[in-house]
DNA sequence: GCTTATTGTGAACATGTGTTCACAATCGAC
DNA sequence: GTCGATTGTGAACACATGTTCACAATAAGC
């Protein structure tokens, strides 16, 4: 059974989100060659055709989440206008993205990144920061219309913004799912929103 | 240059801190047996001599986090009257101790958990569980004694308070130590701590 | 339809790493 | 000091995994 010939652009793009497909199941231990290259239906060395090697892979998944993650706050943006109501939503979509598709954690926070080429931990740092930004950026806009009280550095917020979705996915991972991740980002966001907000 | 015999009991209790050492330094991965054997100054088949399985290393390791973990609480405990002195120290105690000790977030959030054993990652989350308990008892006991409002529930506010830790952890790991963990810290607790405060 | 570039295959190779085992050195009890 | 138990050594093994390469099948251009 021989796979069909596709053009290297959609084998490209169907190897990398079966990628991330792979250690979202499993962790990225699981995304090695022999499970990559079964899930895509063909054979290992086959990868080579599309990929110069297993990092360029890991390259392209890094690009799928980036990608994912900055698309989170367009939309937010383009959705809703009050500085809250665009907090509120893109922690909604966030934790229900990382609760759809854990392999986003599991990669970020994975020793693959940490222990690899520092090329790539700053690529994964750059994509993080750049989130925090846009994140800070929510915050300050709503300081400066007045929605949130001026005190808190919008970098700060948006941080402890960014540990209210690490927490959730750790415990949700660790606990089996077990872990009622809705239910503490809502707690959570209600503390939040409530520590920001401007004196009533 | 053979090494000399050493009783089983100081050689596991060595192995362990160089394995958590070496974490701490390369992530979880360059904890392998020949890197563990060369800094104990031993052949890697010597390990056997003292653990069953490198299985049974990490579990030590594992043990070590946990007891020093669990230790900063009690600590704070006996040091402090006011919960919010005992969560400000704390906070500040767990976040030097894994600046100085990278290995511990490294380990918890590492591959070798989440991919594990389901055993492991139970008792990984057992340790966390246990912590954010007692995190949680000291925000409770502020609230009956009034240094708290009481509005915020407990279990949330020690998960906040686990992803200051978390972020600042992974920020400072991504950022190849540029990123200001103690600045972030203050800042965060701030308003962390003006958050959950007695209205004045 | 023929040619050429592209994609897929299977086998082999290199490497890193956990583990086992027979043997040697060393320590402790008597 | 002798003997048995404990600890250390070196070599070999098993296994997973990334990678290469010669060859086969297929698609695309003319």
């Amino acid at each position: 059974m021989r796979a069909p010939k596709t053009k290297t652009e959609i084998r490209r793009e169907q190897i990398a989100q079966v990628a991330l497909a792979l250690v979202a199941r499993h962790g990225l231990r699981a995304m090695n060659l022999a499970a990559l290259a079964g899930e895509v239906g063909v054979v290992p060395s086959a990868i080579y055709r599309h990929y110069p090697s297993k990092e360029a892979v890991l390259d392209a998944v890094l690009d799928l989440i980036r990608r994912r993650l900055l698309e989170n706050v367009e939309n937010v943006r383009r959705d809703f206008i009050s500085a809250r109501d665009r907090l509120d939503q893109l922690l909604r979509r966030h934790v229900d993205m990382i609760l759809h598709n854990q392999g986003i954690p599991r990669v970020v926070f994975s020793e693959e990144i940490f222990g690899g080429p520092p090329t790539r931990r700053r690529q994964v740092y750059q994509v993080i920061e750049d989130y925090l930004d846009r994140v800070a950026n929510l915050v300050r806009e709503g300081q400066e219309r007045g929605e949130f009280r001026p005190g808190p550095p919008p970098e700060t917020v948006a941080r402890m913004f960014l540990g209210l979705v690490q927490t959730a996915s750790v415990l949700r991972l660790m606990s089996d799912g077990a872990f009622d991740a809705a239910r503490y980002r809502e707690s959570a966001w209600e503390l939040l929103s409530e520590m920001i907000a401007a004196p009533t």
